[in-house]
DNA sequence: TTCAGGAATATTTTT
DNA sequence: TATTCCTGAA
């Protein structure tokens, strides 16, 4: 069976059959970059025989890897065992599981997230007697994430640190590593830095690598970073089969230290390299486009380039002022449900992009009131929640007793206790002794120093996590995890706090027990065998985001942030809120902040398939307090272009006035009986308003200083007023 | 030690 | 607005 390249354009074919020797492809938006990557792998692997196991693939999100796998199955027919996609973050995690042995990090290691991170860098502050609200842990964390993306070490960074806050952080840096160290944890950045590092130090497991990875692709390469950068040069040296894809016009991370130049640079480096441009466009329609290019090609940092289509007919994209934010969302749910009442649309057929996560409550709320069904990309994370984050303390805990940051996150949830004073005891001790917290909790000459009830208290719980621990290797992880629940005491307690969040939250434990299920059922399928199927669970779990769990496959309208919606297309995008200060937002401020702005707004106009919608509000409400609103400056690039608002392409000319909508909410329409804003009454309280609707609880303001109250939405004593 | 309730405060994007 | 912080009572 030969592989079918007759769908493919020039370029795309150039890329594709490409052998030997360094690659660069600019890949437009909705160039088919996908398909250039799938379909050169396949044609390595058919057409010149090239085994998986020495094709390495590095893509943006786990999801993408996923994908490209199955593609690659499909189109060949065969199995791709031994074919390594993955994001640089993954893939570096395997690498230092197999061999971190060599620079002293054993395969149990955890991975630490931005929330371990920050809890472990006020660890390391209260260690160093400071304030954590003189130095800001999050701006230390961030300093820190900095340095290490650009590869500088705590000496490093120790003798280029002039300024005041430098200095603590570099006071900050060499202790929050060796923490790290003691807990037997790396961070998001560790995965990378020690992988270099033991590249750099045994360079014969650097040969290793070498020689198996023989051909090299990397998607996205304008959102790399330095130490991505020289982890690709090293592993690519050997073989300098490497290709990379990318597009400067999309580069969007640099606040997480990627650096577009590094793309920029690629034909320096590889001065035989073979440069490709994709600019036909197969997604959205001329004058989608022709919009999208007036906005990017304002940007002074780029390489020239223009789309085109032959979508030559196509809406025309429109621009709607809107008096604030919830007219916004009004007019745009009042759109969706007409144009899938026509029958035109499905609700899968549309995405919402905004900039921040705190822009998608509003839409949320008019959905949930209307019933359009939706989907929230992003925001907190059901791994963020702390009920689920507590529960997976106690399960890294059975994998490492002496991980810290965990420890202490649970040694007192369910209340034990084990108060704050007991705490500062045991950690005194364990730093005394040099000793991990764990290990202080069971030496008799801790116990010497503490009362009593501590003792019993931390005899109780030492005692629970060894019992767990017995349990865990004989048992399968998803009885694991129940016993871990029923044992600790946890779901106990928040069952016998009959308050609705505690409802919500055990909610969330059990929908966690079902994840863990559903993992160790697909578990067969994937190829490593791990010795322990809960330290796989807990790297898997560290290393995964929302976007990977997104399904496409239901029809709901998409809600995210333009960072999330890199790489996806709709038939029908809205881009909302382009103000100024939200897009550019107030937060970037130098021109090379504005450019990746700019170059955000375009990520967002290149998702249109169909047609495209900008909307800017002139009042919206920021923390609590309503603000006047600037169009953003983004929109003079359009000035010369007639744009119809929405209001008009819906009802013809002339613009409708803002249409009010008296809010819908009869109670047989609603899920909840209740909704924000209602009144209703409670027999001990009166009448109170609605403040807040979820799944399982409903939360009313009562006048006359009785303050907010919470109930579960199944039993509540209130009635509609 | 725990917990409730009011006060203070912080808000970009994420592997 | 929503979350965390802080205080004081049990």
């Amino acid at each position: 069976m030969a592989l079918d390249l007759s769908t493919l354009n020039l370029e795309q074919l150039e890329a594709v059959l490409h052998k030997d020797g360094p690659l660069l492809v600019f890949a437009g938006a909705g160039s088919g970059k996908t398909r250039v990557i799938t379909y050169r792998i396949a044609n390595l692997i058919h057409q010149h025989g090239i085994s998986p196991r020495h094709i390495l693939a590095v893509t943006f999100t786990n999801k993408a890897a996923a994908e490209m796998k199955e593609r690659l199955q499909h189109l060949l027919g065969m199995s791709m065992r031994g074919l390594w996609v993955g994001t640089f973050h993954s893939i570096c995690a395997r690498i230092l599981r197999e061999s971190g042995r060599a620079i002293g990090i054993p395969p149990n290691f955890l991975v630490y997230d931005e929330g371990d991170q920050l809890d472990l860098i006020r660890q390391v502050l209260v260690d160093l007697n400071l304030d954590e609200k003189q130095f800001n842990p999050r701006a230390i964390s961030n300093a820190i994430s900095r340095a290490k993306e650009r590869l500088i070490t705590p000496e490093g960074y120790r003798e280029q640190a002039y300024d005041f806050f430098e200095r603590i952080v570099a006071s900050v840096y060499p202790r929050y590593q060796s923490a790290l160290q003691s807990a037997n944890a790396l961070d998001f950045d560790d995965l990378l830095c020690k992988t270099i590092e033991l590249f750099e130090q045994h360079p014969l497991v650097l040969a290793r690598y070498q020689d198996q990875f023989r051909y090299i692709l990397v998607d996205e390469y304008q959102d790399v970073n330095y130490a991505q950068y020289v982890l690709v040069r090293l592993l690519a040296e050997a073989h300098r089969n490497l290709c990379v894809v990318g597009d400067d016009d999309q580069a969007i991370y640099s606040f997480r230290g990627a650096e577009v130049e590094l793309i920029l640079r690629f034909e320096q480096d590889f001065p035989d390299a073979m440069v490709v441009k994709l600019e036909r466009n197969y997604r959205s329609t001329q004058p989608i486009l022709d919009l999208a290019f007036k906005l990017v090609s304002q940007n002074t940092l780029r390489t020239p380039k223009r789309l085109w289509t032959d979508r030559t007919e196509g809406k025309p994209v429109t621009l709607t002022p809107v008096a604030d934010e919830e007219e916004e969302a009004r007019l745009i749910a009042e759109y969706i449900q007409r144009e899938v009442a026509r029958g035109n649309r499905r609700y899968g057929d549309f995405a919402i992009l905004y900039r921040t996560n705190a822009q998608s409550r509003v839409f949320e709320q008019r959905f949930m009131r209307e019933r359009i069904a939706y989907r929230i990309i992003g925001g907190v994370r059901f791994f963020d929640r702390k009920e689920i984050k507590d529960l997976i303390a106690y399960l890294r805990l059975l994998v490492n007793p002496d991980d810290t940051v965990s420890l202490l996150r649970i040694i007192n949830v369910p209340p034990r206790r084990i108060g704050d004073q007991t705490v500062k005891t045991i950690q005194a001790y364990a730093s005394e002794k040099g000793i991990s917290l764990y290990r202080a909790l069971t030496e008799p000459g801790l116990h010497a120093r503490l009362p009593l009830q501590a003792q019993q208290a931390i005899g109780g719980f030492t005692a629970l996590i060894e019992n767990l621990r017995a349990y865990a290797p004989k048992a399968s992880l998803t009885d694991t995890t129940r016993r871990v629940l029923e044992k600790s005491g946890y779901l106990t307690w928040l069952e016998q706090r009959k308050d609705a969040e505690s409802v919500d939250r055990a909610g969330n434990l059990r929908e966690f027990v079902n994840v863990v299920a559903k993992y160790e059922q697909t578990l067969p399928e994937s190829e490593e065998a791990t010795e322990s199927p809960l330290l796989g669970f807990l790297q898997y779990l560290a290393l995964i985001s929302d976007l990977d769990t997104l399904d496409e496959s239901g029809d709901h309208v998409m809600m995210m942030t333009l960072h999330s919606a890199k790489g996806l297309e709709f038939p029908v995008v809205f881009l909302v809120g382009v103000e100024q200060g939200l897009l550019p937002h107030a937060l970037s401020e130098t021109p090379r902040d504005i450019e990746e702005e700019r170059r955000l707004c375009y990520v967002g106009m290149t998702r249109a398939q169909d047609e495209l919608h900008l909307t800017y509000a002139r009042e919206r409400s920021y923390y609590g307090s309503r603000r006047a609103c600037i169009p953003s400056p983004f929109l003079k690039a359009f000035k010369d272009t007639p744009m119809p608002t929405l209001y008009q392409q819906m009802y013809g000319t002339p613009p409708a006035p803002t249409p009010y909508r008296a809010p819908i909410w009869t109670p047989a329409r609603t899920q909840s009986r209740f909704l924000p804003g209602q009144r209703v009454h409670h027999p001990d309280f009166g009448y109170g308003i609605v403040v807040r609707t979820s799944d399982a609880l409903v939360t009313v303001m009562f006048p006359g200083g009785k303050g907010m109250h919470s109930f579960p939405l199944q039993e509540c004593p209130l009635e509609e007023a």
